[in-house]
DNA sequence: CGTCCAATCTTGGTCGAACCAAGAGTATAT
DNA sequence: ATATACTCTTGGTTCGACCAAGATTGGACG
């Protein structure tokens, strides 16, 4: 691509969808080639932090829709990586839990997707990248 | 929403596309209101800066495939802000130019956008907000 | 107890951004 | 002259994000 005009250049809104877009395809190729969905990541992740937990309470963590939870979710339990039972407590809920192989495989993924993130922040040094998360996280809170 | 696990938010794709989607909220709704599109202002700048060309050099210039550009292209004709023309040195493209009117919705749409990184970036320190477009500009480098 | 409202999951959509492919017309090289 | 390359147009597909309605269950309150 040639140069992109100034106007745009300069604003961040610009920067950040690019940048998006870029780690967004490099994270979808990478979790497809791994048999998986970025999504699976986020899940499998709440699960290990928070424990057991309902569909709504995944998704209010990772930002993910119900509907959408509803797919990544069958595509977990298909793969033995999580379980999903009716909650005993409340039996509108699903409990679900990560799994013996849904431990191993967050540890999978998340060593894979850390790896992405050295591909996506090449050109910055350590100390940059934590400068971008802090920022990042700031305009985000 | 809750609070997000740890894993998740210390991947900077994560972030990045958290303040991607968020930012790309504020734009659209921003642009639907001025009656436009968040390409609108990308091609005006473009036509601006580079002068009269042609629909994929326009492309090439923001990022934006053929065919969305020919419907961009539709709606700023129809608006008045652009004029396409077949190019009389070759016939294959059409010149695509900047209309007066369009001179001075470029410099509208500006000002709205600018404000808009403001909203966006609300947190950060001016100075730091040129740190997060440095790295920005860095990584997509 | 019965009634009404709220929460949860499931299902089946919509919408927009990004991308892809084929065809028609035009230019260029050999 | 012919083959190749370029440009625009048209008509798609894919995917993430979002929305709505129905069925089931829980809880509150008369």
């Amino acid at each position: 691509m040639n140069e992109a005009p100034a106007r745009l250049r300069r604003k961040p809104s610009w920067l950040i969808n690019r940048a998006s877009a870029r780690a967004h395809r490099l994270i979808k190729e990478t979790m497809a080639a791994a048999g998986g969905h970025a999504y699976h990541f986020a899940i499998l992740a709440a699960l290990d932090e928070f424990g057991p937990n309902s569909q709504v309470q995944i998704g209010q963590r990772c930002g993910i829709d119900q509907s959408d939870m509803h797919t990544m979710l069958n595509e977990l339990v298909e793969q033995g990586h999580v379980a999903r039972a009716p909650d005993p407590a409340d039996r509108r809920r699903n409990l679900v839990t990560l799994t013996a192989a849904g431990r191993r495989r967050l540890e999978d993924l998340d060593t894979t997707l850390t790896r992405v993130q050295h591909d996506i922040l090449d050109a910055l040094s350590a100390t940059e990248r934590d400068t971008l998360t802090g920022l990042l996280t700031r305009i985000l809170g």
